[in-house]
DNA sequence: AATAGTACTTGGCTATACATAGTACTTTAT
DNA sequence: ATAAAGTACTATGTATAGCCAAGTACTATT
């Protein structure tokens, strides 16, 4: 049980809300997508985002387009659908409820209870 | 892929520290953390709770001692060792910096982008 | 032609939350 | 005294996300 392994943990679902909301913002590929999650000091890999990606379109919530690049490879841009949308939406207010429940615990003193 | 299930994973990691910010305000047994936790609408079933116990007691992050009850079978009360305190403490930190980064991921909006 | 770089893919591993069923003890009701 | 209800804890199996690591495919550089 190291704190490390809590850290991943904590990470679960959150990464799918976060990029949700990257893409929300405009059409993307995965390494801009890494670029900003690396930003924001969220580290993320390869073989997470990839998986991630595939899932997200697979259930209906994100399309992709093959745009070539002029220095490599192919890339996909991807964009939300309508039910991406909504799912974002549904899942920003899981996080704001989240957060505040989490708060509403932590902040609670010992003195106070 | 439904919401309900990402729910799930969301709070996958954050219930732990939840748990152990609980009881680092003094003595409890699982009925008392439950409340807490569904007055602030985090919901636990106990399925997810006793397992979660025993495997941080197992860690060294918590002990516990028997207490008799006046209305049922004797009662586990939990407290933090020293190891369990410092696991906390750097839990805390984990949880502040992911809020911190998945706020400055949806914080930035459309046009600043 | 060979090497390096970029973009995407895949299979196996681990750990958590949950559902479900079960054990054990105490109090209450008949 | 016995049965029923309530409380507290235990055990097993399932699903899934994130990660590691290896691999494929295409492009540009040398």
């Amino acid at each position: 049980m190291n704190l490390e392994n809590t850290q991943v943990q904590m990470r679960k679902g959150i990464l799918e809300y976060c990029i949700l909301h990257i893409i929300s913002r405009g059409e993307v590929y995965a390494s801009d997508m890494i670029d900003e999650l690396t930003e924001a000091k969220m580290i993320v890999v390869e073989g997470t985002l990839y998986p991630l990606l595939t899932r997200l379109k697979n259930a209906g919530l994100l399309e992709y387009k093959w745009v070539e690049s002029k220095s490599g490879p192919p890339r996909k841009y991807y964009t939300l659908t309508n039910e991406g949308t909504s799912f974002l939406n549904g899942l920003t207010e899981t996080w704001n409820y989240l957060v505040q429940s989490t708060e509403m615990i932590t902040n609670r003193s010992k003195a106070t209870f």
